[in-house]
DNA sequence: GCTGCTGTTGTACGATCGTTCAACAACGTA
DNA sequence: TACGTTGTTGAACGATCGTACAACAGCAGC
């Protein structure tokens, strides 16, 4: 209606809304990305069609395709940013804090009982794509590389941890009984995912605070042993 | 081919093999859950269909919706039969330990950390569950259902784990800083999913006796404070 | 203002989805 | 043996799926 019907450049015809704005692939792909974050956080397993995803981007059907060889590649990069933003923010929480074993324990824990890593919606997304895990080679890797940082960072705040707690006392034999880093490591995953995971199932149950204090207090043991 | 062509009652045509054998409603129904069951182990998410569940059931697709309103319900039913068979085996693996508080928190860890429980194939079907959650009002249902015992069957036995160990001492005043029942129920359940989890994600990574231990001495460090 | 590239659109296609339903047939009953 | 009940079949329906592709159009460079 409001002008431009005509093909001559009139001034009319030249400020029209263009019917989209090309972007670069990079940004594209980036809302791609982003765009099925949201469908699975709203729609679960359900929000992970080409249909629903372009609708939440904003674009046509075919665009995705243009930009990801196909549903599954895009689904995998979804993933992979996915792992990435919360090792980063984890890294990134334990780079803030003070500069010692003890705070940085903390700011980790701290920060992984908080948004947007202790979230109910967050979990929706964690868990479509863990239902993925067995049967897609591309999930698999993406997990393999990913992972990897956060059993690192987690590992080395748990050691530096445990051998300030030795440090006062240098020449003490080791305890029976005192579990091995790698159990240790692994005790304190369980808990913390354990945690984690019952919140974004039931709110209510408890605080994060408390989350953390047992977190916390299970470390302490670890450290009197 | 192999007689029977007449539609006269011949011995040959009295001894054909039927073509389906008709069943009670009752044995089709569970016939059908375990079908869906095995192919959610098999194929994930996409083993969610109609055509995957008859087949494997070696039903025709139209017995589905004779039996089941819907496919949700059918999906349902299989959650809830998943749901107490996990139950009812804690319960009687508890039920068989010896008349003791630690025998039986013992038992108790040990089933969960034994098959059919620790099984890659039971968390990739859990894991498609969890995903329905958060959409699936039936879901929801049946989950609120079936977790009450669960939670009620670990904290008993929490309970009467504590209270033994307080008993030799009943009037030592209670130490500041020991945990609530709670408390002390949600980092136990924490624990042993997490636990359990990770084993199921990386079954090198550590050995259920492991598991068992360390639930153990999470419990033990509760009972000594 | 024109041209070229390429990001973007939207229709079309075949496959598969959940569900319906008329017809069939197994088997208890008389 | 004939009948009636009802568990069972399988074709068919419309909807939706992922992908392909020809046409369109935004925008930079000349």
């Amino acid at each position: 209606m409001s002008g431009g019907g005509s093909p001559s450049r009139t001034r009319a015809a030249r400020a029209r809304r263009p019917r989209f704005e090309r972007q670069l692939p990079q940004q594209r792909r980036q809302a791609l990305i982003d765009a099925t974050i949201e469908c699975l956080k709203r729609y679960g397993h359900e929000g992970l069609s080409i249909r629903t995803i372009s609708a939440q981007a904003g674009v046509s059907v075919g665009l995705i395709n243009h930009h990801f060889p196909n549903k599954n590649q895009l689904i995998a990069a979804a993933y992979r940013h996915f792992n990435s933003e919360l090792v980063g923010g984890l890294q990134a929480a334990v780079a803030r804090a003070a500069d010692s074993p003890r705070a940085r324990m903390r700011a980790f824990l701290e920060a992984s009982f908080c948004p947007p890593n202790l979230d109910q919606d967050a979990l929706a997304v964690w868990v479509v794509f863990w239902g993925l895990y067995r049967h897609s080679r591309l999930i698999q890797r993406v997990q393999r590389d990913t992972y990897r940082g956060y059993v690192r960072l987690l590992r080395g705040m748990l050691a530096e941890r445990l051998a300030q707690a030795r440090a006062p006392h240098p020449r003490r034999p080791r305890r029976r009984g005192r579990p091995d880093l790698r159990l240790a490591a692994i005790g304190l995953t369980a808990l913390l995912d354990g945690l984690w995971l019952e919140w974004c199932l039931e709110p209510g149950a408890f605080r994060p605070a408390e989350a953390v204090a047992l977190c916390e207090a299970w470390v302490e043991d670890l450290c009197r042993r």
